[in-house]
DNA sequence: TAGATTGTTAATCGATTAACAATC
DNA sequence: TAGATTGTTAATCGATTAACAATC
């Protein structure tokens, strides 16, 4: 119940056997803007560029250079004053910190539209992720292919699950059905064994400790969105309303 | 260029015609999470629930009852001491507040798998989003028809992005292209009038002051997952290594 | 009145920012 | 050495939390 602890506890302040830097504990914020440069430091190392100056990374992610060198000053010091960052080596560092280094296991959960797209996605291999399992509780799509030539999926069915995190091949778990069956996956997907969750489904999701969730919901950033676009709506029409110009607009 | 300002300067603080509370700026966090607090309440009202506390709707809803309290404060005091909200009226007030009072309209590019996932969800509809274009740049997508069978939809050329935005027919735009064309897409639609965007596509978007950008990115939720499961692989081995327990397992 | 629950306060915590000393 | 750029500091800002007075 209670083995997960911060970091800052006893032993973690501490040389951690693989050594390096002495603290630890990566602020939240930090760790989602991570993934970001990354994306970046590898389509630049690609492309041949050898080095890199917060300023030019920064402006390239659409954050302040101060921000960017914050955040990489928790990684350690891989930068050199006066020149920049390497950046194949910038990129190797920020992986390592995400555990990206070495591939993990993802298996699906509904095979909709959602769960189509998904496995259709290319984004996920080049990122060390590979689809393992793309299950679905129906019994007709079952055994449909699915995603791209190269790469194609067979629908299996939700017996699949257990076994898949049992060997070991699974370590994150997404959710792509219906939010009335969200919450009875998620807790089938913790009993498996996943400590990862990752949902598309409309539905709020609760879990154990020591389990994390994280929630992708359209519905909720079109709403975000919509209430800027009030906003913008109310402003324009104070400004209309009380500020000194009012011209230039009925033609 | 610089229309755009925060509400606080000078003529915010007074009344705003439509009038009720006196204070306004609401937090971008208590923003985020009204859309949840919504979807529950909207959920209950349906069951026939009449009121909630503060307690219960944020049970339901994953945060705790003092974070709720606080959030829908911002609105203003719509509940009863002693008793709890109302519930359809305190989903009334949220969705005055984010601006669903008046509907939304879409507009989708890029008709791939994501772009017919998204045509296919019915979370839009029934939150107040009309999807009013589905355009794609390949000629051989355009025509086709997509989406649930009792509201399909006809793929459009690129060249309908202008006429719906300038008809008033989209106030949202989202971005469901590969990376490479996602920029270019963005700044047509900024240039075609929408101020809000929605982005699908892994790229970082760079877009005038004065429009608002959210961006949903698969592979950057995996890579936040992955460093959560890395992190507590170590924790794991810490405390196999370190601490005073390494029974019980050996079988 | 007694019990329940809100709305608000004040303290704490975490994230951002600007500035600059360190140093290549 | 002079110029450039990092890594870190300290100040500011925003978000969370716990506690409780207000009040139904």
């Amino acid at each position: 119940m209670s083995t997960v602890r911060p970091l800052t506890s006893s032993t973690a302040a501490q040389s951690t056997g693989r050594g390096r830097t002495a603290e630890r504990v990566i602020p939240s914020a930090t760790v989602a803007r991570l993934p970001i440069y990354h994306r970046v430091l590898l389509g630049w190392a690609d492309a041949g560029r050898q080095t890199v100056s917060s300023e030019d990374l920064a402006g390239a992610c659409g954050v302040s250079p101060a921000k960017l060198r914050k955040d990489l000053s928790y990684l350690g010091s891989y930068g050199t004053r006066g020149v920049g960052y390497d950046v194949r080596f910038l990129a190797y560092q920020i992986s390592r910190e995400l555990g990206l280094t070495e591939p993990r296991g993802v298996v699906i959960v509904g095979a909709g539209n959602l769960g189509q797209a998904l496995v259709a996605y290319r984004g996920f291999a080049s990122r060390g992720f590979a689809i393992v399992g793309l299950l679905d509780i129906h019994p007709d799509t079952v055994g449909q292919r699915f995603g791209a030539p190269e790469t194609p999926i067979t629908v299996g069915p939700m017996s699949d699950l257990e076994p898949i995190v049992a060997d070991g091949r699974a370590q994150i778990g997404v959710i792509a059905t219906p939010a009335e069956a969200a919450q009875q996956v998620c807790d089938r997907m913790v009993a498996a064994g996943l400590r990862s969750v990752l949902n598309f489904a409309p539905a709020v999701l609760h879990v154990p400790e020591g389990v994390e969730v994280r929630k992708v919901d359209l519905a909720v950033e079109l709403q975000i969105l919509a209430f800027h676009e009030q906003r913008r709506a109310e402003e324009h029409h104070q400004t209309m309303e009380h500020a000194s110009l009012g011209k230039a607009i009925n033609a």
